[in-house]
DNA sequence: ATGACTATACCGACTGGTCGGTATAGTCAA
DNA sequence: TTGACTATACCGACCAGTCGGTATAGTCAT
């Protein structure tokens, strides 16, 4: 079954989440998706697999997102608008898988940034994407690193906003995706 | 030797930027710092507050290099312009020991994230700074995740953009934190 | 001024536990 | 009969933390 891998994965996630990072063992993982040891390690020959398995679970979920969202919004600053939702989900139950993808992605970041290839090998193409949005790429590009920024920390649990702050940033992240924004 | 401790964070930072992340151990930072392990633990009774000391060294770095940049610069936007030299460091050999003071907050982060506690406590005095720097708060708010967002994955090596719109993005920040910039 | 004692800083062999990974024999549905 | 596992036992590298010991400089009562 194909499946049982991204089930796999899915528990995984969800133990990084729950148990915290330092417990994301082969061990927890397979008690977590009803498997045994031996059955994760069919599936994925090394931890180090799994963890590649995750951020490009991560990679795949935000550009699912972003291309379903420009589906509908075809209008300049259109792939910005579903990267905002697709990395801040602020309207979703979208929010459980993504954040939990997300502590998966910063797991592989800390035990060795090779692992986060799957994310690096995609950076080109979304450069381009936000540099061909129809809006100033500049501005494109901080909009970008604003949502990472806020996505990031909320990850981390570091408290840079407070959840009314929070709203209004991400409405004016929305309002800069469009070519004629003025600021004031 | 009340130095020794800094030596031993120092050396601690360099071991996670130069070994990578999984190999920062408590026997690597001795040798390091040119100790043995014994020192090591004479000095951090466990490993945690190794980690620890290093997050708080990162913030006691930002603070001071914030503090210094509001000592020549007092106009509105000051903490922001600030801050901005302060994480991406455009223009120094600053580079160096914030990007190894970092990549301790990343590890510190991954292992577990009540390890960002010396950071999650000064949390509530940027926001304050920032929400009464004298600019619009909102964008204000914007300017510091983004700096926070281009830091990040300058740390984790996610190449998301090239030294040139680096550059210009740094730059258009610097831009926005004067309280009569106007896009476009 | 000498011997007893204390504080500080550090050494490094060792222990104990964790965890990725391996091995093997067997189950069971399509 | 092959693919997808289960169950369990085990290996061995790695690593945080321990602990007995060493070195040195200073204190202080006699």
């Amino acid at each position: 079954m194909k499946n049982t891998k991204a089930r796999i994965i899915a528990a995984a996630a969800n133990v990084a989440v729950t148990k915290g990072v330092q417990n994301l063992t082969i061990d927890a993982v397979a008690e977590e998706a009803g498997l045994s040891k031996g059955g994760v390690f069919y599936h994925f020959a090394s931890k180090e697999l799994l963890l590649l398995g995750m951020v490009q679970a991560l990679v795949d979920h935000t550009e699912t997102m972003v291309q379903a969202h420009r589906a509908a919004d075809t209008e300049a600053g259109g792939w910005l608008r579903g990267f905002i939702r697709a990395s801040l989900a602020e309207d979703a139950e979208d929010v459980g898988s993504i954040g939990q993808l997300s502590v998966g992605f910063l797991t592989a970041a800390a035990n060795d940034a090779s692992l986060l290839a799957p994310m690096n090998d995609r950076q080109p193409q979304w450069r381009d994407a936000i540099n061909h949005d129809g809006i100033d790429p500049v501005r494109a590009q901080i909009i970008r690193l604003a949502a990472d920024g806020l996505w990031i920390n909320d990850i981390m649990g570091v408290p840079v906003l407070d959840a009314e702050e929070r709203a209004k940033v991400i409405e004016r992240l929305g309002h800069m995706t469009w070519p004629d924004y003025k600021e004031g």
